[in-house]
DNA sequence: CACAAAACCGACCGCGCGGTCAAGAGTATT
DNA sequence: AATACTCTTGACCGCGCGGTCGGTTTTGTG
């Protein structure tokens, strides 16, 4: 028998996997080419082919491993509170803002079964926040627990939006300024 | 000399502009393709090429008819509170579920030039909703007043995200409890 | 060392896209 | 009634896309 798979196969396939996410994001997804992203990381065409089998396959995995670590990381703070699991959130995102972004504008390109289990990540994460929303301000009815929980999503999801990095404030001080904010907002309703 | 235009050319050219944004908008205007939203109005694409010099006109006219729309809109809520301008902006959105995904996904695939003028619109509204901000919590420095801006439009453009026409709270219904949400939040910060 | 498979590339392919065009039908003006 | 222009279409075009292929180089293993 021969060789097997190189010795930094896994590091490079996680190299395409930034890089392509980084280039999908800013381009777009579906502007963005196989040609350009190959470019952008240093490498032909065909070697993207020959780690992934199609545009498709990459995007799900950049996807896949990004709620991945972010289901981890929330789950991990469940407990804390909702301060805990705001500041978990936000800090996730640091060096995942093409991802976020991926996830918030391609992963709806993704034919239903390989959404499938993107959405019950993401489910989770609303559920741990859900659970936070509640233990924060127990009571509320199903509908105002639900509406409540995605607005605070919103509020975490359009951060990227705005924020430039080195403008304004850190994303440690805002994580805070945000916690206070859906703190009294949800004293408040 | 001979005739000029239809009596009803406006409004052809209007709802080539609703369906086209329909179209676009659930398929993703980068995906979506000329003869799809030509189909989708029921007429030939040669037509939208007759009411429109490119794809990329249709969507700018598409953004900005929506965004003057809602700057409008805005603008007449000033000095209503905070309340008014966020039940104003959420009753905007209504019936504009489509330009309002478009404004999110594809303003960015427009050239620069293009995109000045609907960004201007944009900051317009920003700053209406800091004003709102600013009265109902005075004395923010300048990086805590546009973060709690940004998070407020982080709520309510993350609204048709989640929320599903006939179920859960309506529209209204979801005004006020964002209202007293962000209210509250704001009397915390 | 021998060698089989992995790692890598440039050239190529079919398809569907945005956009064009020549022509016919319809209609407000003279 | 004649006219000139809008409205509308199906057929067509060039291009760049996702993806493939045949080949060379590199490398771990027996």
């Amino acid at each position: 028998m021969a060789r097997g798979l190189a010795r930094d196969h896994d590091e490079k396939r996680a190299a395409l996997r930034k890089g392509a996410a980084d280039y999908f994001a800013q381009h777009g997804y579906d502007r963005a080419s196989m040609t350009g992203a190959a470019k952008h990381c240093g490498v032909s065409k065909a070697l993207i082919y020959h780690y992934y089998a199609s545009k498709e396959d990459l995007l799900f995995d950049i996807l896949d491993d990004h709620l991945g670590a972010l289901v981890e990381v929330v789950e991990a703070a469940r407990g804390e509170g909702i301060r805990g699991v705001i500041r978990a959130v936000l800090s996730a995102y640091e060096d995942a803002d093409s991802e976020h972004k991926l996830q918030l504008d391609a992963l709806a390109t993704l034919p239903p079964e390989r959404q499938a289990p993107l959405i019950a990540a993401q489910r989770r994460l609303v559920t741990v926040m859900a659970e936070a929303v509640d233990a924060e301000r127990p009571g509320l009815d199903a509908d105002r627990l639900r509406a409540l929980t995605m607005s605070v999503y919103g509020i975490l999801n359009w951060f990227y939006m705005w924020h430039r990095p080195g403008k304004g404030l850190s994303r440690a001080a805002y994580a805070d300024l945000a916690a206070d904010f859906v703190i009294g907002g949800l004293r408040a309703v």
